[in-house]
DNA sequence: CTGTTAGCGCTTTCAC
DNA sequence: GTGAAAGCGCTAACAG
């Protein structure tokens, strides 16, 4: 509390009030010099200062509620211990348990994410991106990569350390953490084969993030395979949101010489606007019209009928996601992760009257 | 790209390779000194250089791919030009709006939010507080405030310009934005007695995040007004989720001796636990219980029966917290704001068979 | 075990 | 209109 010698400037005690007591302030205080004191806090190197005057440095700092600047310390060390993640829309549930993924891997290593919205603009991405590589983050986690982002995504990548999640890129080096999309679509159409559909329709997702085309791919190879019919709508979704959903749906029922008996959202949201859709115009689903999609937000299976839908795995694609950043900081160069996928049947999807199997 | 004169160091694009352009480089590359650099990139002291060297400082900076270095800046100047918000729970759609109401209101100071999540957990809330006024953020807007973080929040508040919104404290100096809770509740106990409902009940949100208490109160007073009969479960959910909802919903059912005709969850989360629970028991919404809940989240209009529920501003209330912290940056003190609500009446309430008006 | 010195990259007086 | 020098708060050699 008593700042004994003639130190020339503010009273630490003043300064506190204003919130800024630095090294300098506590090593005056505590009658040794800023680097003991530097040394007395660093956990690491704790030892190399005797127990006594560190038990003294340690109790004035607290005292005086000195709260190390964390901005000084990046620029020292050059490492900010900051992750930073860039997500399209952090109103998609979907996204939540993989930020807490992300997040968990982190705290391993003592990082701190640092959160970004693109809102699946491309402008936007930019500026994220030079705005964090100003702010020097230790490295990125891309969960809103487009097509048109590659190039800058790249670029960036070899400043520091960058993973893609969720969203892939095509020919790219960018180490990746996904889920098996064309799987994923595979299993719609399967599910949909074996319930007997045999005249099928998808919404699609943009065409730009790369997990769109995908589904729809493993969508027609079974379509192709198993011979079914595929009815389509020479037009992808613009966002992978509810209300392109509603619009793709409409475009497909005035657009199609007669119905689909299976339909498959490329997404849990667009299936949402697909739904309201059929509803307003008199469609039941499942009676009339089998209804996925993919993703399994938290709330679809409380809707009415259930969606039938594609289970990711956000959670653990964040986790592999945080764990790759956090070994490429130490040098690693981790292989690209694809994960699994389940499909969830629920109420929205059913059996088709005179199928021929059981 | 021509080093022309004897640098002594190293050769600026090898820098380049490693991402580490500094003033220096730009500067050595383009024949001026540092400072000048500065002013030539400062878009305040722009003036202050001749056009012709300032074009060509600006040319050789993105030649060399300058970009400058935020944390060092932030080191000169103090300020950071970075906004902690913190929330309980990314996971909330609720809170969607919000974020992007504050983060477009500190666009307008070109300030950044740095998104923390409390999981409303007090530990992790002094963590996080701990860790911004670390990293020197120049604001803080809380959105996670409950009961017993108030002394840190008001400690912090000491250090930086700190709003509290959503979520208010009791007898507080704290700058607040918040909803009219109490408000919330009368209405909802209201609606409820317009439809001819005489025995009610609350699913109580956590006592300690005092949005809940106030829709208590809100709702008790037009039970008491009214002369309503309202049963109690002498408990609260620990925290304001599904989860919470079905175990306060399965309670109310275990523990009441008669059926409380209309209910009302604390929250949108709560109300959905309690309407599984109940259809888990059989019992119909809204035919033989109306069940409201609170927040009108982006789904719930979607559900079977469509949830009656109130309906808050998070956009706007972001916007509101957003500005008054930057109106703080700049000295001023804004007053607190309380933002009205509204009812929306839909599938889940309906007006009680027999119930004595039209 | 502790003090000295230098410097991370930038801005900002103060000179010229 | 431009250069020189100091310093933001901290850490990391290097001495002693």
């Amino acid at each position: 509390m008593s700042v004994d010698d003639g130190a020339t400037d503010l009273d630490p005690l003043v300064k506190g009030w204003s919130g800024t007591v630095t090294l300098y302030d506590v090593a005056r205080a505590s009658g040794v010099h800023p680097s003991t004191v530097s040394r007395a806090l660093d956990p690491t190197k704790h030892s190399r200062v005797k127990a006594e005057t560190r038990e003294r440095i340690i109790r004035v700092a607290d005292e005086l509620g000195y709260r190390p600047d964390l901005v000084a310390r990046s620029l020292q060390s050059g490492r900010t211990g900051t992750v930073g993640v860039i997500l399209a829309d952090i109103g998609n549930t979907f996204i939540t348990p993989l930020v807490h993924g992300i997040a968990a891997a982190l705290e391993s290593s003592r990082a701190m994410p640092t959160i970004a919205e693109t809102q699946d603009d491309h402008a936007r991405m930019l500026n994220i991106l030079d705005h964090m590589l100003s702010r020097r983050v230790d490295g990125i986690v891309a969960v809103a990569a487009r097509a048109a982002d590659q190039q800058a995504l790249e670029a960036a990548a070899k400043v520091v350390p960058v993973v893609l999640a969720s969203r892939p890129l095509e020919e790219t080096q960018l180490v990746m953490a996904t889920h098996d999309d064309h799987e994923g679509g595979r299993l719609v159409a399967e599910h949909l084969y074996q319930l007997g559909h045999r005249t099928v329709a998808q919404l699609l997702g943009p065409n730009d993030v790369l997990n769109f085309p995908r589904r729809a791919e493993g969508f027609r190879q079974v379509v192709s395979d198993r011979g079914l019919h595929e009815l389509t709508v020479d037009v992808c979704a613009e966002r992978p949101v509810t209300e392109e959903g509603e619009r793709l749906m409409e475009l497909l029922l005035d657009n199609s010489p007669h119905l689909p008996t299976g339909v498959f959202a490329h997404n849990d949201l667009m299936a949402l606007g697909a739904l309201s859709v059929l509803r307003r115009r008199g469609l039941r689903v499942p009676e009339d019209i089998s209804l996925l999609g993919c993703n399994d937000l938290p709330l679809v299976g409380h809707l009415t009928p259930p969606l039938s839908t594609v289970r990711l795995r956000p959670l653990e694609l964040g986790k592999v996601a945080g764990d790759m950043v956090v070994r490429m900081l130490s040098g690693e160069q981790p292989a690209s992760v694809s994960l699994g996928v389940s499909l969830i049947p629920r109420g929205s999807s059913r059996r088709l009257d005179g199928a021929d199997r059981p």
